[in-house]
DNA sequence: CTGTTAGCGCATTCAT
DNA sequence: ATGAATGCGCTAACAG
């Protein structure tokens, strides 16, 4: 062992000095690019391995003009809690991280507070990232569509708006809409309302297909509330609404997280689910079939969804114009409807 | 306007030369860092704004040497499904993206598997992060000694161990254990288990914190059941517990999601609880209250967790030896005990 | 108050 | 097969 205290190795250059060869030699000794005497290169590779030496990343990004990071953002903004305390989100979230990692990307999770109109630009003029994935598009589809026009590593999570917008990825919520309708329908209800924040584009779709999936005669009385998402404030809502006296037979909720609180808020007013009350939410999140009873929903495959994601965005990355991609929703009845 | 088509500016030389001032003149007026004139200032920032000029995080971060990035390890390894569907974790990672944003700093989230025995050496030599927060140390506790040993900015969320360990923020889970045990032993429950896994210290630590709450003479009969963490695999563990024929009348669970799992299967075993069986969680997830009935938890304060794991990081960034931080968990009695 | 200069750690031409 | 030199975009002495 030629193992003297030498301190720590900063960089190649300290490691060529120990090896007695160049930078660019151990350059491409540790990157495994370049010609190299298969016998400097094991050397080289050992001397590093002894001393845990590892090049530095950030260095090595910086040369080759890329970050080795994926950035995504969730514009949800006001709620702070909102956005990362939904379990759909977090979901996502983690089936992202995995396949990013696979990849050999890393995962850069910001918080990104859409207050000025640039926000968007801002941060991808910095440069911290090689693509950025949009989870949520809030009511931003005016910033996504322009920026989309001229940055081309983008994919957002969502509900596709006319032609022409970024490239997407999201269920087809208008025709998990009609799936919540016709069961409803089919389970006899007759008295219905949608609960769901229509300033969100994806629960706009879902209130919409669940109109076009009801007959005619019951389409004009659905009532529509305008909810909250989190768990406090859509039981909060919940409540009140029954307190108000309100008393329907069928509730689509635009999210399971709304449903879960809606069944709670029924049981606080001594409402039976499902004799009295069918409830169907939006997602199908794991808690979904522990919840009591366990929930009917319309499931939107959330792993699928972030593995198309991703793919579209590399191909982008690598200059295909790959384009959106639509996910088919799935009626899964539980014991709520 | 002397706005001319000039080309995207990809650096602040660009910018300089269209300005008429060297680049350390721009680089001040963009920092703000440094004497500068207020109208050249005002000048150079202007002109930036009106070209969408942002300086390059990438670079500006290798030559302060540093990253602006703090990494954020789940070494959960095991199953890939637990560190994404733990609404614990997930709100967690919330929590810590808003301090961390809150510092200007971004949040690299990474799945790491540990593997082989150097994986945080490794991570940490490639120069990714200026700091690493560990959420839930699983079997990696000699791992995290040992990496302590010589790396400062690292803070870890979970039980503590013996002393001379790494800086570590966490519940204090015995005492989380033993109010469990006094609540059940309030309500007269007598025959009683433990849904956790004992591989993960903090759930060890729960449970002698539990036989440490009950008079002796139930410590002895406490059954203890080895259960897996996941919504689904931990409802089916349970389903077949009670399917065997076993019915205690007071189960502490090691976290809310087995709790709740727990719920699900007495309920398809036709037990009532809490008339025939109190069932009691921990963690206290923003779900826990809206679960049918609601859950009876031992509440860990997440949000203040996450502030601590982050304020303790960059004051040892700081250079400062700043140790570990216990807090103090809460009963919180809702309806299913 | 502003400009010149020397790197941060690395990959890559161009020589040899 | 290897070495020398250049620069990615930026900041911070050091001069003036």
């Amino acid at each position: 062992m030629d193992d003297q205290e030498t301190g720590p190795l900063k960089s190649i250059a300290d490691l060529a000095r120990l090896a007695g060869v160049s930078v660019s030699t151990v350059s491409r000794a540790l990157t495994g690019k370049g010609a190299l005497s298969k016998g400097t290169r094991g050397r080289i590779q050992a001397l590093a391995d002894r001393h845990g030496f590892r090049l530095n990343v950030a260095a090595q990004n910086l040369r080759l003009g890329r970050t080795g990071a994926i950035a995504v953002l969730m514009p949800l903004g006001l709620a702070r809690g909102l956005q990362l305390s939904d379990p759909f989100l977090v979901t996502m979230l983690g089936f992202l991280a995995d396949a990013l990692t696979d990849r050999g990307y890393d995962l850069l999770l910001s918080r990104v507070s859409p207050d000025r109109d640039d926000w968007l630009d801002a941060f991808i003029r910095a440069g911290r990232a090689d693509g950025v994935i949009i989870i949520g598009q809030a009511d931003q589809g005016a910033v996504l569509g322009r920026v989309a026009a001229h940055y081309r590593p983008m994919v957002v999570w969502g509900e596709q708006g006319a032609g022409g917008g970024p490239a997407m990825v999201g269920a087809d919520n208008e025709a998990g809409g009609r799936l919540a309708a016709q069961h409803l329908v089919e389970r006899g209800r007759r008295s219905l309302a949608f609960f769901g924040d229509m300033d969100v584009p994806e629960f706009a779709a879902r209130h919409a297909g669940f109109l076009a999936g009801l007959p005619a005669s019951l389409r004009g009385g659905v009532a529509l509330i305008c909810s909250p998402l989190t768990p406090e404030a859509s039981h909060a809502k919940a409540r009140d609404w029954f307190a108000a006296g309100n008393r329907p037979d069928g509730i689509f909720a635009a999210s399971d997280v709304v449903a879960m609180s809606l069944v709670a808020a029924a049981a606080d007013h001594d409402l039976r689910v499902p004799q009295d009350l069918s409830i169907i939410g939006f997602d199908d999140i794991p808690l979904a079939r522990l919840a009591r009873p366990p929930l009917t929903t319309v499931r939107q495959d959330i792993e699928a969804g972030a593995h198309h994601l991703v793919d579209l965005l590399f191909r982008r990355i690598g200059g295909e114009d790959a384009g959106s991609v639509q996910i088919a929703p799935e009626l899964i009845v539980r014991e709520t409807s």
